[in-house]
RNA sequence: GCCAGCGUAGUUCAACGGUUAGAACGAGGGACUCAUAAGCCUUAGACAGAGGUUCGACUCCUCUCGCUGGCACCA
């Protein structure tokens, strides 16, 4: 039977026009379930948006919009942004959906009820008016709001509460033994070190007069969900979850794995698995945490001026180069920096003088000396042509001697995808399109090696190897870069008159010479 | 303040305690010409600072400086 894979991006939270940092989010998501239906899983892979909570209640006040329309108009855009970043997502959820996320939402709530986990407590707290919030001893000067200049009252507010605390132990278990993995490693050691520090039961709700824009809590209508309870949620009721039709839920269910910023690791490696644990269903399998994105140094900020809008960006440059530049250039866990001058030096270096150039000058090659097509040479012929030398990216500790004198398609099919595999078998992302380009690297110096056009005016037959080996790199990099540029691999795939879709070895290629895949970008604008 | 982590060439990243600290981009130089004046070869350039442990430290310990994330009601 086939393998399911269920891949997540965490939804996102519409008070605002998209930032970059979720087109992140998109491109890594993306890469992984592109990856694993490659790999022949039966993936279903889930992204949407997260429209309840105050802030958003706020932000729509003060566009003089209802909290409906004000989230239904920037969750199109965030739509919009799935569609041009060419994202394969199988379903978009949104969480003021009421026919698909409310009743799961509600059986969940439930659920963790039943098992007694969902209490009502008194909160009592120090309410700052000019704050609108609750404040802490912290915040007072003399008694008073250092910020008003006024004392606070003392509120007490009902609220519910879930036994996270009785969760602890088993979480930690669950993350420790590696049942729910955490990627990178020092996540990880955050989540256990959190959890050790002691966890406390966690209110999930608030009084409605105060929340409205929410999901009521069931059985008591003065109480609206906490919009973090709901929101997650949302991974099991876009699968059906509470409605009448639970197939999706019960194929795919649990999670292979959760894409989410470092911001909510907390939400994602503890209350998650213990509201789970505590409704009595499975664990989701992993989690893969990203960082932020700054530019030039500083977090994006409009009063800064150096906010990259990731609609506006693919407008100007492209899909897959905004695509390309998020996955390689942007640390795969790390924070990133993002600047337009840096996207154009890594574009003009590795897209348009790379890769572009490099599937230009060899399919122009084919195109002048064998009239556009090659058929594979015999093995013999081939092995006349091996690499001679390579770069230490596939040798290091003088290992070299080993690759010396084997035949590109060898190599690339014994030392490449080794590593890209293995790479990708961790999520190191930026790995994988590192050892893409180091591939590229060595197949430019192969050019050299072999001067297919100064060979071309001796040895006819030799210099059909040469280029055939260098057709079997091209048709090689066009299969790896599908995960991370779709259009891109398509593209030289056509080039070369490989269908798609076949897994067949390449028998014979037909080329067709196309505009450049990637324009040099001469100035910055 | 407390806890955890980080600080390597101009920039982004590598380096089981062990030979001259590796790449890439950018910068300088060279030979070539199939190609988007791209590609190839080559040069310069770094271990935040100070101590210590060790035969030997980027790698372990201490301190200083700098940065990041947390310290729960904030979604």
């Amino acid at each position: 039977m086939q393998e399911k894979f269920y891949i997540s991006t965490a939804i996102a939270y519409v008070n605002s026009r998209p930032h970059i940092g979720f087109a992140l989010e998109l491109a890594q998501a993306d890469a992984i379930a592109r990856w694993q239906r490659l790999n022949g899983k039966d993936v279903f892979f889930l992204t949407g948006t997260d429209e309840h909570g105050a802030k958003i209640t706020r932000a729509a006040e003060k566009a003089g919009k209802s909290p409906q329309d004000f989230a239904g108009e920037n969750a199109a855009v965030f739509k919009k942004l799935v569609e041009d970043l060419n994202v394969s997502s199988d379903d978009f959820i949104r969480t003021s959906d009421e026919k698909r996320h409310f009743p799961g939402a509600v059986k969940l709530w439930k659920k963790l009820e039943e098992s007694g986990d969902i209490y009502k407590k008194n909160y009592s707290g120090l309410y700052c008016v000019g704050h609108e919030a609750f404040v802490t001893q912290k915040d007072l000067v003399d008694g008073k709001c250092a910020d008003h200049d006024a004392e606070p009252e003392t509120i007490e507010e009902e609220n519910y509460f879930f036994r996270l605390s009785k969760y602890g132990q088993a979480v930690k278990k669950a993350v420790e033994s590696g049942e729910l993995k955490i990627f990178p490693e020092s996540r990880k050691n955050e989540t256990v070190s959190f959890i050790n520090e002691g966890l406390e039961d966690i209110s999930v709700s608030r009084p409605s007069k105060d929340i409205s824009w929410g999901i009521p809590v069931p059985g008591d209508s003065t109480q609206t969900m906490y919009v973090w309870f709901e929101a997650l949620a949302n991974y099991i009721t876009a699968l059906g979850f509470g409605s009448s039709n639970q197939d999706n839920f019960e194929k795919f269910w649990p999670a292979d794995i959760h894409v989410i910023g470092k911001d909510i690791l907390r939400f994602h490696s503890i209350i998650w698995p213990a509201m789970l644990l505590s409704a009595g269903l499975p664990l989701p399998k992993s989690v893969f945490v990203h960082g932020f994105i700054h530019s030039g140094g500083r977090k994006m900020s409009k009063t800064v001026g150096n906010v990259i809008d990731p609609v506006d960006f693919v407008d100007r440059h492209g899909c897959d180069p905004l695509r390309y530049y998020l996955l390689r250039d942007i640390p795969t866990f790390e924070d990133g920096d993002f600047t337009e001058e840096r996207f154009v030096e890594a574009y003009n270096s590795d897209l348009a003088n790379g890769l572009g150039n490099y599937i230009s000058r060899i399919s122009k090659m084919i195109e002048q000396y064998f009239g556009g097509v090659l058929e594979r040479p015999s093995d013999n012929e081939l092995s006349a042509v091996p690499i001679k030398k390579h770069s230490s990216f596939f040798a290091p500790n003088g290992e070299g001697a080993k690759l010396e004198l084997v035949s590109p398609p060898y190599f690339i099919d014994q030392v490449v995808w080794p590593i890209y595999r293995s790479a990708f078998a961790d999520y190191k992302l930026k790995q994988v399109l590192d050892a893409v380009w180091a591939l590229l690297g060595e197949l430019d110096a192969y050019v050299q090696t072999y001067e297919p056009f100064k060979l071309i005016k001796t040895d006819t037959e030799k210099t059909r190897a040469v280029l055939w080996n260098l057709s079997y790199g091209a048709l090689s990099i066009a299969w790896m870069l599908k995960p991370f540029m779709p259009d891109t691999a398509e593209k030289i795939l056509d080039t070369f008159g490989v269908k798609s879709d076949s897994k067949e070895e390449w028998l014979k290629v037909g080329v067709k010479l196309d505009d450049p895949l990637f324009a040099r970008k001469e100035n910055v604008d």
